[in-house]
Formats: C-alpha cells, structure tokens, sequence
RNA sequence: GCGGCCGUAGUUCAAUGGUAGAACUCCAGGUUGUGGUCCUGGCUGUUGCGGGUUCGAAUCCCGUCGGUCGCCCCA
C-alpha cells in the first residue's frame, strides 16, 4: 500500500482542521504582538548548517546534491535561514525587527513520541533589540500557548541564562574549554541518575565541592537564591518586565536549562507541560534564548538577537489531550436543495447568489431532484440550514434549520437578512 | 546507529497449527417534494513482503519493510 515516507505526515481534513487552528492562533498572536511575518526557502545550501554546527549535522539532514552540483539540504531549523536574511536587508529595517514565521521543518531521524522527519515550527525573533526585547519574546511564547486554551496549570516557562553559568564557571575556576561539556551535563541532570550526573562531572575533573555548588544552582529557584555573578541583574530584569505584564507565575527561574545548541549566548528557556501534580512532563513544547555573537559570527554584522521555536507535533499532542483540539473542518453554511425539475435553473441562481453575497454554500452534484437525498447530504455535510427551492421566479423559498428542524416560508427579498439571523 | 512491542477488509478488531470472520464505514435500494437512529442487498483480503519448518501456517522460526515506544541526538 502506497503510504507518506516514515516520519511524514498525510493531513486529512480532520488534521488539518487541527493544523489550521493552531497556525491561525500562532499568527493572530505574533501579529498582535507587532511581529512581522516571513519566509525563506525550505531547500538551502547545506553549507549554511555545516558552517554553524559542524560537519556532524549532516547526518541528521536530509541533503542531496542537486544538478547543478551544489550539496543543499532541507531546513532543519529556521534560524539560519533568518539570519542570512537579515544580514543581508537589515539596513532595510529599523531595529529592533520583530519577525515570525512558521516553517516546516525537516531532519533525518528515527520517528518517536513528538518526534517525527518533519514538522511546523512557529519562529519568533527579535533582532536588535534590549532585555524588553527578551521579556516581549518569552511574553509572546506564554500569550500564544494562552491563546490556545492552555492555563497556567498547564505549562511552566524555565527561565535560565547562559552568561549566569558562564561567569559563574568562570568564579568556580571551570575553564572555558570545559564548559560545553559541564552544559551537557546539566542538560541531562533531570533525565539521568544522580550518579552518573556526579560521574561526568568527575570526569571533567571538578571536585566535589564545586559540584554541590553547581547543583544548588541548578535547585535555586529565585535570583536571590543564585550565585551573584555578571548575567543575574539581567535576570531579574526579565522576570521584573514579565511581573509588569501579568505573567510572572508562568514563569521559574531554573538555570538547570541550557539548551543542546551551542549558538545561544545568554538567555536561554524552555517551556514545559505541566502534570496533575505541577511537575515537568514530556518533551519542551517550546525552547529558546538570545545568539548575541551568532549574526556577527556568521555575516559580519553585528547584530543582538532572541527567537524561540514552538513545535506543532509536541503541542498538538498536549492540546489534544486538554481537548482543546475538536476541531471540525470548515463546514458549509447553508445548503441549497431542489424540490422539482422546473426549479433547477433557480437553483443554481440561488446557489450563485448566495456564494456572491459571502455564504458558505453547498449543493448536491448529482441527483438534484431527490429531497430526501439532498437532505441527508445537507446534514452530513453539516449545513446549519437548508434553503428549498420550491417556487418559480419572485416568489418565497423555504428555509429550513437544520437543527431546529423548523421550516418556514421567507419571501424572496427578505431571505438573506432571515438567514443571517438563523446563521447568528 | 541500537533495543522492546506490534503488522489480518477503508477503519476498529476476532479466528487452539486445520475452510479467514464481525461491527462500523462506503456503495446500491426501501414506488419521481422534506434529513440523521431503521430495514434489505453489495464491495473490500496473495493475513505487510520474502524465505523456512509442517500433511497443513494469520498462528511457529529467520530475514526484510512499515508502525510504535525507548536509547543516542536534539528543532
């Protein structure tokens, strides 16, 4: 049986009902925020990942070489793409730019839970902007999952910063060789025992001491409670800013997130569903941090920046399961039945009319004089009312309500403000 | 790249190693002007694919492909 590549996705009408809803809440909210929406080209060349991450990237694309030899790959991510954009017309924007846009995005790996070869990902950034950039950025993250039904029982922001563990590893007398290699470490602290946590610190040659202070970092859950080095004043900047904006109980300060990518500089977060229990489930629903040095590492433009990415499949999935995902395709409004023979042509006037003045019609295809037919079709395709042409020319039409059952007769003239007010 | 579990009709699932079935869906009817739940009939399968064991395999074994969950990795 012919079937979708593994880890890609048929949307029938019943999940792309599903998709639709969620782009349309993602678009509505960045645009209410004062983000400008964008798109760059899916197929890019496979140099412009190879450049940011390294060589070892490339097994986990999907990239070919095209015919005219040139080695490209499907986006995985979109921040690249959105930087040599910017890099190349920011001269055309006043700063700070507020952009968004929701690619698909591709890699090459084996399917699991919330994991699959492509998926949707609304991007959000700001480029060239201050801390209120970052409280705006982490601002609109909360308002979209809001907007989509979920609740502060549902989700936690964790709040951390990069530049906070830098100059605290610094204070620890970690050098900066190591400290991708303690991230990871922190990285993992909550899915992996506790020894073996202690293990790869080890390994790295910390000594005990400096452990215990790394992990009571990790457990401090308010600024006062974190070590006082150079990145915490700008912590407490951003959870001040979002206090202002009414969101600060979506929000913990947790400085065990570090993020797997190595680009982000200095604020990094994640958002996490929430259990019965307010304990951190599953995968992150969403993820970010500021690249301050990245445009100027990769362009020469020196340029700050915040974005974050939120994933249709991990999201859908939490959504589904609050139930905030019934969502049924677009149905028509009124279906337009014919009664006799003699009144086809009306019909299809009818059917014409009502299309012009902006309804959601539909009308059967093919036996045209069968009520009883019509009918059945006008409920299946879920129809709130069906109009019944049963007159000739400058007469009345019946309209029936679907639900209700009722029936009357509404003169000619009067029909579209009756059916306005059965549609209401 | 590694490991666990699972592949039977369009869908959800039955069938002790012994003739592959049910429900739903879909299609056609239920006498040429009013719908959903009713009634009748019909379609649908090399049991994912390929080997092996056996008198006989949906069932047991091997391989492969796919699904799913986890590991690795991370958007």
């Amino acid at each position: 049986m012919m079937q979708a590549l593994p880890g890609f996705r048929d949307f029938y009408p019943e999940e792309f009902a599903k998709r639709h809803f969620i782009f349309s809440k993602w678009r509505e909210v960045a645009q209410r925020y004062g983000f400008w929406e964008y798109d760059g080209p899916p197929l890019e060349s496979l140099e412009l990942y190879t450049k940011k991450s390294g060589e070892e990237i490339v097994n986990q694309l999907y990239h070919f070489v095209d015919k005219g030899e040139r080695a490209v790959a499907l986006r995985p991510e979109m921040t690249p793409t959105l930087v040599r954009m910017v890099a190349a017309k920011h001269r055309n924007y006043k700063k700070p730019m507020k952009w968004f846009s929701i690619p698909q995005l591709f890699r090459y790996e084996r399917q699991q839970k919330g994991r699959l070869r492509e998926h949707f990902q609304l991007n959000a950034d700001i480029v060239g902007g201050g801390l209120q950039a970052e409280v705006e950025l982490i601002a609109l993250s909360i308002h979209t999952l809001l907007e989509l039904g979920l609740t502060k029982k549902d989700f936690r922001v964790r709040l951390s910063s990069r530049l906070v563990w830098q100059n605290f590893l610094i204070q620890l007398g970690v050098t900066g060789d190591k400290w991708d290699r303690v991230f990871a470490v922190i990285d993992k602290m909550e899915r992996v025992p506790s020894e073996k946590t202690e293990k790869g610190f080890l390994d790295l040659g910390l000594t005990k001491e400096l452990i215990e202070k790394i992990q009571n970092a990790v457990k401090a859950r308010s600024i006062d409670a974190l070590p006082q080095v150079e990145g915490t004043g700008e912590l407490r900047t951003i959870i001040k800013g979002l206090h202002d904006f009414g969101m600060c109980d979506y929000v913990n300060l947790d400085l065990g997130i570090v993020r797997g990518l190595a680009y982000y500089s200095d604020t990094v977060f994640e958002i996490f569903a929430l259990d019965k229990a307010d304990n951190y489930t599953g995968r992150a629903i969403a993820g970010g941090g500021s690249y301050n040095h990245l445009i100027e590492n990769l362009t020469g433009v020196k340029l700050s920046a915040i974005g974050f990415g939120m994933g249709d499949v991990v999201l859908g999935d939490l959504l589904s399961e609050k139930k905030l995902l019934d969502i049924s395709p677009i149905q028509p409004e009124i279906f337009v039945v014919c009664a006799d023979r003699r009144f086809v042509d009306k019909t299809y006037e009818t059917v014409a009319d009502f299309r012009r003045r902006g309804f959601r019609v539909d009308y059967s295809l093919r036996n045209i004089i069968d009520v009883k037919e019509q009918l059945e079709r006008a409920s299946e395709v879920g129809a709130k009312v069906a109009v019944i042409v049963t007159h000739e020319f400058g007469s009345k039409l019946e309209v029936k309500n679907l639900m209700t059952r009722q029936q009357e007769s509404v003169d000619q003239e009067k029909v579209i403000g009756y059916l306005k007010d059965q549609l209401r």
